[in-house]
Formats: structure tokens, C-alpha cells, sequence
DNA sequence: GATGAATGAGGCTTCATTCAT
DNA sequence: CATGAATGAAGCCTCATTCAT
């Protein structure tokens, strides 16, 4: 009755914590979040059920932990480019911005998608709602920059952010989901077109 | 001894059915679609757990049902407008659509919102897609003949009734999400404001 | 693939709520309480695991109902007795008493064992703590009556009633556990003996 | 970036034993055998918890290590008064034996409180019931002696020194459990009267 | 039709035990 | 010797679904 046990491979803690997040990621992505199970998580990420409450102290942490992740690199994606707003030429970095969107949105298909997942509970929504909010204030902030400095014109500052950033990434999230090669180009072209459209005086 | 039994009340099928899939929607909105119990639903339509599988086969088949009313409602409110198309002043047309999107999506807040947590598997999202697309096609079809017609201008048609669509949909639902008292007639001002600037020539 | 399901009887709430606390009484004497499983005690009670749910929330508040449930038969056993203390001849009362112990305790060896089996955390012991006093009191109080009367004697009253209680409960567990056929009788005997020679002047 | 790692401190494989099974023996008083971990005992003896199992095969040999400890005490106890059983005068020794049960249980709380969470299995009682036999067997020997001297007189002398150990015993416990401070000399008192009482001719 | 007790597969989580370092 | 990350069996509990009344 020898049973064949599985390996036991010890990884430094950081890397079994990402394996776990990445597996879940593709996970919840392709199944849904409450179609996923613990045990398909740690299948995924080569690890026995236990592991996994090695690293998590549930389903609910490492969501929690996800969500965290994904707002900290959206930050760290927007954050630079905050920091230009006003040295330079305003309808260049308009461009900068509306290209960085796209491609963020791209390359995090996955977390902005089951980001999405989640119902609306309050408590679950805290993180997520701070950063979107966060977000969307810097992006009013710059555009209304741009109304002072009189090279932009918006009736309502706010929601044009709003609108704009909504456009392009659901935009990018529907083509995606829909197309197996989305065509990046066509994308950015479209949210640069946008934004000088909006924002042109 | 008169025990309080529940009346067994038999009302017009089409009427229970209706009473289920209003509550459902109710619950998956509150508490997400896996979180809410088929008991719960049969508690909050008044009727036994039993009868619910009298009227759908099972969770899934409700879910199916609440996706096609939801695309029958849309489509519903979209067709007329299309109808409309070439047929009287353009841009009049254009803010009727815009007005239009923000009051169906705030009307109907609670199945958009809920609609969107389902996971993409294949299968499931098939007829939202479809709906999708057929929208999308509608508003590409509408901006192209603007354009042949000489009265608007961009770039990309189909590209472009994708963002404005979403634009709006998604700006919309992210107000109601962090704000208890959405101001639907600033949304519908910046989805004009949108609209004209990006068709115009 | 046709699976053998299990006959589906529906019986009165009560007799499975009882069906369910009596197999589990056995169980828990037999295996411990924390070797004995929610599945087990279905199995032994002839339903589901999920049906043991709908009789109780948890397999601790099954183990409540059970300490209660003892509560109130050991109480209702020793009330009458209470009610006669001073209104007949007071050795006859104390012998009574005597015997009745040893036959409660005979007749709930089940229970009586596995009471004790319970970690002393607060709250757990809270109910069980409870009834003893209550009972340590009942016949302290008899006791101390009989010597106002005259009739007893012993330096603590409280004390004695607690010993002599001890002494017969358990001595009957004892002679329960490590002998087949117990001999009702002389535990009797020896009870009535003890009651005597500890309580006469 | 000094790491603070526990030391690998060995200690005499005797004390490390020792360390462990007291520290497993508090906590199975506090918390209930089932609801103690490995862990937390390996915690509590400052050892990591592989360590354990450098010592004990399993849980269950600590267990029994644990009893076979206790039984050792007690019959340690137990013999010194045995051997003066006759040789001395019968109601000094009475008196003796009466004390030094009081202080035993006393002392041993936390043992005698545990010992009897077992379950009373077969395998798992037999050192213990062998034990408990013993005793019983030693008391009533000792009385039967009495008897025989023409000192004491009971009709039953088994019985009475099974009547007469549980009183003490487990009276001293009952007090221990819902008094934060037991008066040891009271119950020493009492449990000296008793003996006089039920042993006088 | 309507009911709700009963079912049991399956999810989450714990923890005794193992073993590579 | 000592460590603690890793394992996986097993327990508790939920809930979609069935079916006798």
C-alpha cells in the first residue's frame, strides 16, 4: 500500500505566495471566483490543499490579497505619469496616458477582469472603490491642470474623466473578451482620437 | 389547535415565475449569484423551496432566464431608436441615444450590475455576447450612416461606437456604485457632450 | 449509473430530533465525544449528514441540547423527593434518596459518563455547573432540615451532602465501567449504609 | 539583516520530555485533549514541532506516557500508608490515609481533572482501570484488616472502600472546579469524619 | 400544483505526521 | 539533534436537488 507521495519541495515562502496568486488569477479568471475551489488553486500551483492554508488564511484573504496586488500596480503604473502633468507638452502626455491605459488594461486582462467578479458587498468593494476613486481624481485633476493652463475645455471636468477612462478600458476588457488578438493599435489609436476630441478646446 | 400552514396559493404561472426571477435578481444583486441560495429565493418569492424547481429546472436555467429578459429589455429599448436612423435630424438622434443609455442603465442598474459577474465561460456569456455585438453593430451602423451622410466624422466607426457605448454604460454604473444618488441628468449632459465632440466633423 | 438512494422517510420532527440525540449519546460513551463524527451519528440515526442539520445547527449545540436534556431528567427525578423532605419519618426519606440515586445513575450511565467527558471550559460547564449546585443545595438543605429536627447530625452539613452524593454517583459509574452486570442491590445496601452511619447522631 | 532564529538549543533528551509532557498536560486541562494540537504543545515547550515526534511516536503515546505518569505518582502515594496498615494504631491511620487522599487530588488537579476526559475504550482504560482496581483493592484490604483486628465493621467492606475513596476523591474535585480557592481543611474534615463514621462499629 | 423534509456530493478548513534541510 | 514547510486524510457544514405527502 505504498502510496506514491507527492515531492516535497520546500520554496522560499515569496515565491509558493505568488505561484498560489498567479494559479488562482488564471483560476478565477476562466472558472469565476465561487467556481473555483481551494483544491483546484493548489492543484494548479503544485501544492497540497494544506499549502495552501500555509500561505492564505482563506479563500477570502487571498482575495483580498489580489485585489491589493492589482491596486498596487495600477497605482504604481498611474503614479508617473501624474507626476509629468504640467512639465511638459499636455497633449503629449494626453497620449502617454491613453496608450498607458490601453496597455495596462492589456497586459492585466486577467485581474481587471475578475477584479470585476466580485459582488458589490460592502466591505469587499473598500479597496477597490479607494483606488478607482483615486484614480479617477487624478485623472480630473490633470484634465482640469489642463483647463487652467487653457489647453483643454471640458464642461464638467469630473465626469469627463470618468467617461474616459470607462471608455477605454471596458472597451479594451469587451474586445478582448471577444476577440483572441486584439488589435492594440486600433485600440490606442481610438482613445488618443478620444482624448483630443474631448478635451480639444 | 389551528396550526398558521402557509396557504397554497396557486397563481397564473407566468405570474410565480416572474415572482421568482424578480427576487433572484434582487439577491444576486445584494449578495452575489453564488452566495444567494435557492432557498433563499423561494423565501423571498413566498413560495416553497419545492415549487421553485416547478418552474425552472434548476439555478442555472433561472440565471439563462434572467440573461435573456435582460437581453430582451435591451434590445426592446434599442430598436426604436434605430428605426429612427436617417430619418430625422442627426444630432437630435444622437443625444436621444445618449439620454436613452443612461436612463435604460439606470433603470435597470441591477441586472447590468449583476449581469457582469458572471464568469466568461464559454456558454455562459454566448447570448450576452451576441446581444453585445448586436448592439455594437447597431451603433457602428448608425455612426457610418452619420458619416456617409456627411454629418459626422471619425476615424473608426466601430471603434468608436464601442467606446461611447461603454463610456457611458460603465460611467454610469460605476456612479451608482459609489454614490447613493446618481445625478442622471449630469451623466446625460457629458454623454451628450461626448457624442458631439467625437462625431463631429 | 442508477444510484441505490436511500429510502426517503419523513418522520415527526421530534422523534428525529430524539432518534438523532440518542445515537449520539451512544456514540459519544462509546468513542469520546470528539472521535465521534456528524456523519457517524447520522449514520447511526439512519439519515444524511445534511439531515442532522436540520435538527441542529451544529454538532455543539447538539451536545447543549444534550446536557440539557439531562438537566432536566435529572432534575425531575430528584423534585418529589425535595417535596417530602420533614413531611415523613426522615430515615425512610434518606433511604429513599439513597436508592433513587443509585438508580438514576444506573439508568443514565450513558449520560452520566459522558457528561463528565466534557473539557471544563467556561460556558460549556455553565448548565451542567448550574444543576449540581442546585442539587448539592436540594440536599444539603435536607440534611440540614433533618438536624434542625433533631433527627441528623454531622459537623457540615454542605460538605456531607456533597460527599455522600459523590460517594454513590460515583461508585455506581465505577462499578459500571469495569463490571458487566453491576449488583443494584448491594450499591443499594451500601448507600443506605453510608446515608446511616453519617447522618445519625 | 541578522535574522533572529530560534536557537537550537539541546537539552538532555529526559528534560525535553519532561518540558513536553507538562506542557501538554496544562493544556489539555485548559482546552480539552482533542482540542490541544501538536503544535501548540511543541509551542508551549519552546520546541518546533517536529520535535515533538522525536520524542513521542504520536499523540496518543504522549497520552499514555501521561497515564502511565500519573498511575506512577499515584501508587507511589498509595504504598507508603499500605505498609502500615496493622503495624500502627487504625484510626491514626484512617485519619492519614483520609488526609493524604485530599492532598493528592489537590495536588494532582489537573491530572485527575484529565484523566478522566478518556473515553473509557477499551485499550485506552486499561491502565488506568488496572490502576484504579488496585486501589480499591488496597483500601478494602486495609479495612478487611480492620475488620479483622475488631476495629472497624461494614457489611461490605469492597463496596465501602470503593464509597469511601470516590467521596473524598471526587469531591475534592467538584470543589475545584467551581471554587476558585478550596479549603482544604474543610474537606479534610470531612472526609476524617466520614471515614470514623462509616468504619466505627 | 405546492410543500418542505430528506439527501449526499462537494467545498472549506484543521491538524497529525513526514522529511528535506 | 532540531527545524518547520509540506502533505493529505478527515471532519464540519452548505446547499442544489429530489420526492413522498
Amino acid at each position: 500500500m505504498a502510496v506514491a507521495t507527492k515531492r516535497r519541495i520546500t520554496k522560499p515562502a515569496a515565491d509558493r505566495r505568488r505561484d498560489l496568486m498567479d494559479a488562482a488569477t488564471k483560476l478565477f479568471i476562466r472558472y469565476g471566483i465561487s467556481d473555483t475551489t481551494v483544491a483546484g488553486i493548489a492543484d494548479a500551483a503544485h501544492v497540497a490543499k494544506g499549502t495552501f492554508y500555509l500561505y492564505f488564511d482563506s479563500k477570502e484573504h487571498l482575495l483580498a490579497a489580489l485585489r491589493e496586488r492589482f491596486v498596487d500596480e495600477m497605482m504604481a503604473h498611474a503614479l508617473p505619469f501624474m507626476e509629468r502633468v504640467g512639465r511638459e507638452d499636455w497633449w503629449g502626455l494626453a497620449d502617454a496616458v491613453a496608450e498607458s491605459v490601453v496597455d495596462f488594461t492589456l497586459q492585466h486582462r486577467d485581474l481587471c477582469t475578475f477584479v470585476m467578479q466580485q459582488p458589490h458587498t460592502p466591505g469587499t468593494k473598500d479597496i477597490l472603490a479607494e483606488c478607482e476613486q483615486k484614480l479617477n481624481a487624478l485623472i480630473a485633476g490633470s484634465i482640469q491642470a489642463g483647463i487652467d493652463a487653457g489647453v483643454f475645455k471640458v464642461s464638467d471636468p469630473a465626469m469627463a474623466a470618468l467617461f474616459l477612462k470607462n471608455a477605454v478600458t471596458f472597451s479594451v476588457l469587451e474586445t478582448i473578451l471577444y476577440e483572441p488578438a486584439p488589435d492594440r493599435d486600433r485600440l490606442a489609436a481610438m482613445a488618443k482620437e478620444l482624448n483630443r476630441k474631448v478635451l480639444a478646446p
